[in-house]
DNA sequence: CGTGCATTTTACCGATTGGTCAAATCATTG
DNA sequence: CAATGATTTGACCAATCGGTAAAATGCACG
């Protein structure tokens, strides 16, 4: 039996309103009644389409995930590594800019010590960076990028795109700019630039 | 009448649990059950020294900014500009190393809208940063610094010390080291050198 | 139109939430 | 030791939590 338009449009209201209060509030602090009332169904309406809090939750995670990695796997091998690192560098702070509901329901997960993840952590996750960190490895001592840890600089740059849209209230306060992400992108370009740029 | 020193350690206690607890879910996520548990108190004991969940949640808050703040009134406008900016990244990155639930409470509230702290975040905050943007603007236009946005900078020191204390299960998860700051410092080090040394 | 299934609602459950209150206990000082 | 104020406890409250059961409603199709 496949999905009928009203159940698509029903599950795809539920993970939005939950991505929504999620994100905001964490797993704990969310709450069934808050998700149902911002996806405009009522709370057994909610469960009628999934099982559990949990299940709304996991579904999201899962979801997530693997966009969240798309970007380090699309770092190509065989292309001019300084250029290869910037726009992996622009693709990640573009995940920032566009889902940033997605960046913050991550960072609650991390922040109160990825009870739901852990697995997917330790295993996909860890040999995804692996992946990037030999490649990053391997051009540093071909001398096509200046000396760095390959693990600290994957980890910079997930901090650094990430923190504008974690920190979005933070970033508005101080910056006093309608569209801080434009800066933002100049600004890491340079940076990582900087970073990354073998010497003459 | 001065603080009794029964009065001080419960205060501390209750305090300190309160910080490990909300650190960890934020304020909706904890409860005073749990925070009590973590104390050692009875609930209504708790609420004999604090009058509601909020006012812990609001003494732990107010002594946080203050200590958050401070390395970044450190710098010094005498010295010399490099030393100053690679300084404050390690102050800043001491104070994730020692005080990561700090941390954490404050990427909590921020990833919430800030609903405890608006006004702190939109004054006091933004003057310091506005002051200590002015001066690295100085430092640039003197050619003591290479060319950066300096509010953009400020907030990658943030982001990137902050990472390691918040995204700390992350961080471990990638890095497979039991000291994973060590490593930071000097790879953090390196990355604001490039990123400010004036050219030559 | 009516039958059968998908969907939604109403009413409810026990557990937990933040918080109160009065009684009991403790500690200090005269 | 007595007494007085500080501290702690147990019993309790209304509201909210995640979740359930069954009845009511909507909808598609013969």
């Amino acid at each position: 039996m496949p999905e009928t338009r009203i159940q698509s449009r029903n599950r795809a209201a539920i993970l939005d309103a939950g991505l929504e209060v999620f994100s905001r509030y964490g797993f704990r602090g969310a709450t069934l009644d808050q998700i149902a009332g911002e996806a405009g169904l009522s709370k057994p309406n909610l469960l009628y389409y999934f099982q559990s809090k949990e299940a709304i939750h996991r579904a999201l995670l899962l979801q997530l995930m693997d966009a969240w990695l798309e970007p380090l796997r699309d770092i190509d091998p065989a292309g001019e590594p300084l250029d290869e690192m910037l726009d992996y560098v622009r693709r990640k702070l573009a995940l920032s800019r566009d889902y940033p509901r997605e960046s913050r329901l991550f960072a609650n997960e991390i922040l109160s010590g990825a009870p739901h993840i852990d697995d997917t952590l330790a295993s996909t996750l860890r040999d995804l960076v692996d992946g990037a960190a030999a490649l990053i490895a391997d051009w540093v001592a071909e001398g096509r990028l200046a000396q760095v840890d390959p693990h600290h600089t994957i980890m910079s740059v997930w901090a650094l795109t990430q923190h504008y849209a974690d920190f979005d209230v933070q970033v508005r306060a101080v910056l006093d700019t309608d569209d801080p992400l434009r800066g933002a992108e100049a600004h890491l370009t340079k940076l990582f630039d900087r970073l990354l740029r073998p010497g003459a």
